[in-house]
RNA sequence: CGGGGCGUGGCUCAGCUUGGUAGAGCGCACGGUUCGGGACCGUGAGGCCGGUGGUUCGAAUCCACUCGCCCCGACCA
């Protein structure tokens, strides 16, 4: 591609709305522009990328044994009122009424449609299993759209659905498309692991993310340093903390009451009782399915996790109470609560469990109390894994490893759904014996266009990106230092021809520009190799090669240059 | 939805407090000098100052409402 006669518009500035810096850079190189909130055109520089990044998708999908199909973007309301998705969804989901009043809206994700495509369409076992994939843009009117690519309205995903006559098939596809993402984004040449998952509002019961590790991640997850334990917090079980309230008083003296005037937060009271936060037991009351209260209880230096406490207490919805509910339930503000004397049903945290020497709110106010004792003084109805994994935390699944925290760009998620859908909408298959059953089904899903975000989040220096050489919008920057003297025009031209012959994707610099500007434009939309064809090379019978990562340069011979160029490319 | 911030040529911003009819840098066009890391000189085009309503002799500037965008929080690929 000839440079003058594509649309590559870059901008000297960072953008002024641009927080993050793959946004920053994406518009910056003249990749993708913002038209509205979460909406984004992409330029061809990123079509590019994004056709890439799909092949190696439809490559490896295929080769897995899936079938892409397309299904439609539009779907009708009762297949949503169906599935029961209609009313749950909320206001993320986009409706709309078609000229005779009839309900749709915008597929944010697929389940109800490709399950009511294969209930129509398989009636036997004999047709199972199966895995069907495709890639297309989705809508969903995200709460708060942020950080460019990284998390829009509209964004392009690959999403599969696989269906099985029982469970151990579904587990199987699940591995297979475990080792399927493994693949796919080792070829992207990206840093990413694997983590457990929570299941969130697609449902199901076992769940994995692939996550693109990068600082500007909206997800901690937590990792061992021993063995290949790794969980998005959400989700991470928290075992064996540090050592904290371990070496309290043995003899459990009296409960004293001491007076904390103005003291609300666990920092407060620590810095005010010179006691260290672990010594702390927080208590946080939450209205759970807008009906209920409850008291959770968790130690001072941790956080606790709203999953695990829905989890916990099995319910749909849990929300921090205000703190008129709170007044009105414990007689008391927040800053104060303890679970002494606290009329609400409490549940704790197990680091809670036998805390001595421990200090809590007195459910007065201006007013804690200090040696605790949890066995002596309180009750909980019931322990649980209810805070949040953190760094340092033994590791759950292996004996001496510790938990290291990171941060993860999403850009992958694997589902085992089980009967949720198939039950719902009525996916059943005739077994062996002339039995209807409900089919088993795992759904797969990966941010196309999030990991164009994510790779520039991973690839980039202070003069822009630097592509990963698999998903790069042309493998080669030619770029003729002076493409109107005679000699450098005809040796760029040839060299742009054999290149193209030996399908080396070439961008070709013959723009009318100064030598500085061509090579900040080169850096910044980040072309992995650079070419640079110069009168004083030419003369020398050379041209520069040159890495965009690492800056490494070497000459090359003009003569046969399109073939040794092709060499270092098939190395690399 | 709650909290904070911002809307002024294509881009990044100044001007607003203390109303008097719009500026800079970059970019763009033309001419000239340049030409291996965002050149220089000269000339020029381009803005109903987000919108509506108000106050005023007069509003980018003050007031009200409204729309859009960004950040933080509650949600999620």
């Amino acid at each position: 591609m000839r440079w003058s006669k594509t649309l590559i518009p870059t901008l000297k500035e960072d953008p002024a709305d641009a927080e993050v810096v793959s946004h920053k850079l994406l518009v910056r190189a003249g990749f993708i522009r913002q038209i509205s909130r979460g909406i984004y055109d992409y330029f061809p520089l990123a079509l590019k990328v994004i056709r890439k990044i799909e092949s190696i998708v439809r490559e490896e999908m295929d080769r897995a044994g899936a079938q892409e199909l397309l299904l439609p973007i539009a779907s009708p309301a009762e297949l949503w009122q169906e599935s029961g998705r209609w009313e749950v969804y909320g206001k993320e989901l986009v409706r709309f009424k078609d000229r005779h009043a009839r309900d749709f809206c915008l597929g944010p994700t697929h389940e109800e449609i490709v399950t009511d495509l294969v209930r129509s369409a398989v009636r036997s076992y004999r047709e199972l299993p199966f895995n069907l994939y495709q890639i297309q843009t989705k809508f969903r009117d995200e709460v708060r759209p942020r950080f460019g690519l990284m998390r829009g309205r509209e964004f392009i995903m690959k999403d599969a659905y696989s269906f099985h006559t029982d469970m151990q098939d579904c587990r199987r596809e699940y591995d297979n498309m475990f080792e399927t993402y493994k693949r796919i984004f080792t070829r992207y040449g990206l840093q990413y692991r694997p983590v457990e998952a929570d299941t969130g509002a697609i449902g199901g019961s076992l769940s994995h993310e692939f996550q693109v590790l990068a600082e500007s991640g909206e997800d901690a997850i937590v990792s061992c340093n021993l063995c290949d334990y790794a969980a998005n917090v959400e989700k991470a079980e928290a075992k064996g903390s540090r050592p904290a309230a371990r070496d309290l008083t043995e003899e459990s003296p009296q409960l004293v009451k001491v007076s904390t005037p103005g003291k609300r937060s666990v920092a407060e009271v620590a810095e005010y009782l010179k006691l260290p936060p672990e010594k702390f037991v927080k208590t946080l009351v939450y209205r759970i399915d807008n009906n209920d209260f409850v008291a959770a209880l968790v130690r001072g230096d941790h956080e606790i996790n709203e999953v695990k406490l829905q989890t916990a207490l099995g319910c749909r919805e849990v929300a921090l109470a205000d703190e008129a509910a709170v007044a009105a339930m414990a007689g008391v503000t927040p800053g104060y609560l303890g679970p002494i004397g606290l009329s609400l049903r409490t549940i704790a945290d197990f680091s809670v469990q036998s805390m001595r020497g421990a200090v809590t709110g007195a459910n007065e106010a201006n007013a804690h109390y200090t040696e605790v004792d949890q066995e002596r003084d309180f009750t909980p109805s019931a322990f649980a894994d209810l805070r949040m994994a953190a760094a340092g935390d033994h590791c759950p699944r292996c004996d001496h490893g510790l938990l290291e925290a990171h941060r993860g760009i999403e850009v992958g998620q694997v589902f085992y759904l089980g009967k949720k859908y198939s039950e719902a909408l009525g996916a059943t298959y005739l077994d062996a014996e002339g039995r209807e059953r409900p089919m088993e089904m795992g759904c797969y899903g990966i941010g196309i266009s999030r990991l164009v975000a994510a790779a520039v989040e991973q690839n980039h220096d202070a003069n822009g990106i630097i592509w990963p050489l698999s998903i790069a919008p042309f493998q080669v920057l030619l770029l003729p230092i002076n493409y109107n003297d005679k000699a450098t025009r005809e040796a760029a031209d040839r060299l742009y021809d054999e290149l193209r012959r030996r399908g080396v994707e070439v961008l070709f610099d013959d723009r009318d520009e100064r030598p500085g500007v061509k090579f900040k434009d080169g850096d910044l939309i980040g072309i992995p190799l650079r070419i640079t064809v110069g009168a004083k090379g030419l003369a020398k019978g050379c041209l520069e090669l040159r890495w965009r990562r690492d800056g490494k340069t070497v000459e090359i011979a003009l003569a046969g240059a399109a073939q040794t160029i092709h060499g270092h490319l098939a190395q690399a």
